[in-house]
DNA sequence: AAGCTCGATGCAAGCGCTTACATTTGCAAC
DNA sequence: GTTGCAAATGTAAGCGCTTGCATCGAGCTT
């Protein structure tokens, strides 16, 4: 049961002329009634419209971007689409974006900052008149590149304020040590980390600071705390954490470097037979809808995503309009204070539950 | 603190002429050295490529596509981004045909047809020579047009045989059907369903009549069966839930049209103290990661993402080279048991447990 | 009735690239 | 030194669209 003819050679898709020629008016008309519809006289346009209907024409967007030296097109390369931690940011960015007729055009570079320059290029080629960056590290190719084509960009999710970049997000340093902070208040002495790759990943790295920096103010010593470096998943989530249980000395706390691994480390705790918090504590990061479901809850630092992504795409049109998009900003991030953080256990060691 | 000039009117992005120019060579023999290098001697490919690496050229996508009539960019238009149940199959997608150098779009429609059909104009318009689309209900202005452009297309996530279109999917009716037969063989027979819309989504009304099937074939009332309709997403699966528990003869069993629903099912469960599968049992639809880290577990129908997305690619990138894709492809779905589904309560009615 | 104004439309020049075809060059064979 | 041929390169014609400028009338004014 074949069908379909497909690579028709006849009849390909319909042009502006085509319709121009059926409307009996010439190519410039027609544009207009598409482009600035005041322009051209109602009756002429009414008929133009209901050829463009009849053809079912498009207008080739190749075409009109090499000829109007404009796209409405914003790009937005985020690090993983596979998760759901972007997501609600980029739904807020695209809103935004559509409220100044501007479209979005997504790629992801899998945290790969080879992969992103790739993604950097594609989406210019593709004629984004601007790009939104999530975080600050990236090749050297990849900002010089940006330089030489004047691409306006904003970076997102990060605020570090000794890069001179355009940015709007939170710092990430501050907020884990701030976690950090409440969980040493708790007493917890023996500390574990779940991390994504720290290379070419600024927030990432930022986050194992910010615990470090807490422990040195509580008078511990950074180098003990206990470290598994892996990438986004639940299933490393899950496997960083048994490494963790399974050390000499396990840690009553494991912070995770976001949502998604905590959510991990939550499943393997129950399959352990781990309690969480009454045996060890855990913590996430980003606050994704996640984080409110799983068992027990997550304590975690909340991230406001949605306004991150509305603020970027305001300040990213006001680049592209010759406006001023404004400084820097930076938006606070507050603890989710839920259940899977408590104080360690009374005795040493872990308490074997039930 | 304002830097960052924009909108600079002098040195615009550099072309191929300039690069042509500053290499000494004429802009054909560069468009060679980008696209079919064996056609340049090995030292004017080196001089040229130099020039293009210091003056950070990078061609122009559109004018590009408009001189040689086609992209190598495939559209992908799915309902959501939001929550992760097309992730994995579109990442299978990609993947694939980055093996075929193409590259992929991705819009989504919020589950609207007329937001959908605004996005194939898009696409189309973007130059997608091939479209990926969810499921079979949208517009007939979306079929008509995808006809008159001749846009090779395919349908996945659905297989209903009596649709003519081109399509790699299962059968999400007789899966649905599967799954309540279990449910009925378990003994239950007071029977609820939380659903997505089902107007515009065939795959949520399929799933429902999979229910409704089942029932009859139990010799049960399909009418009984007891129905919320709302929008995929955890606090809406919670409110749907609560909503059952609060009739006057609530179900024993709850279906759930996607694992997304099923979770905000469990939180709500939870926390109303009602017992899974204790007091009532629970299943999803899709088998997204987020199943396997639920309390209790998700017993839940297992979609063969991965498979689907890779197939699609496969029979899309033959459609546009003009070779036979081959007929529709019909993969199977199965059960994935875990916790969330057991036995109705012995007693009547909801026994409170703890 | 001639002159003006102004809204509606047409003309045509590109936008940056690919590619069929024409031209040049280098070199082996005579 | 010719000749011939292939490899390397150049020439130029579009691809489908936007837009500045020219043109054309119709309705007003005087």
């Amino acid at each position: 049961m074949r069908m379909r003819r497909n690579q028709a050679s006849d009849a390909a898709s319909p042009t502006l002329e085509d319709v121009a020629q059926r409307a009996g008016v010439s190519t410039a008309t027609v544009s207009r009634c598409l482009n600035s519809p005041v322009q051209v006289s109602e009756t002429t346009r009414m008929r133009v419209l209901e050829v463009v209907r009849q053809l079912g024409y498009a207008p080739n967007f190749g075409a009109r971007a090499l000829a109007a030296k404009r796209t409405d097109t914003f790009g937005a390369i985020i690090p993983t689409m596979e998760n759901a931690i972007f997501a609600r940011g980029l739904e807020a960015f695209q809103k935004e974006l559509g409220l100044h007729g501007i479209t979005m055009l997504v790629a992801s570079s899998s945290y790969s900052p080879a992969l992103e320059e790739e993604q950097i290029r594609t989406l210019v080629a593709r004629g984004a008149d601007a790009l939104l960056l999530i975080g600050h590290d990236r090749t050297p190719d990849s900002y010089a590149f940006l330089k030489t084509q004047r691409i306006p960009h904003i970076v997102a999710w990060a605020h570090a304020p000794e890069q001179a970049r355009l940015s709007i997000g939170f710092d990430n340093r501050r907020a884990m040590q701030g976690l950090a902070a409440e969980v040493l208040s708790l007493g917890h002495v023996r500390l574990g980390l779940i991390t994504a790759q720290r290379a070419g990943n600024d927030r990432a790295r930022a986050r194992s600071e910010g615990v470090a920096d807490a422990m040195r103010l509580g008078g511990l010593d950074p180098a003990e705390l206990q470290l598994v470096e892996t990438t986004y998943s639940i299933a490393n989530g899950a496997q960083g954490f048994k490494t963790l249980m399974e050390s000499a000395s396990p840690p009553s706390a494991v912070f995770c470097g976001n949502d998604v691994l905590a959510a991990g480390a939550l499943s393997m705790a129950r399959e352990l037979g781990i309690d969480v918090p009454g045996d060890v504590s855990v913590t996430g990061f980003d606050d994704i809808e996640l984080a409110g479901i799983v068992t027990p809850a997550l304590t975690t630092v909340h991230v406001p995503h949605r306004k991150m992504g509305r603020g970027a795409a305001h300040m990213l049109v006001a680049l592209r309009n010759g406006q001023d998009p404004g400084s820097n900003v930076e938006l606070g991030a507050t603890i989710a204070w839920r259940a899977s953080l408590g104080p360690p256990p009374a005795g040493p060691g872990i308490r074997s539950v039930r």
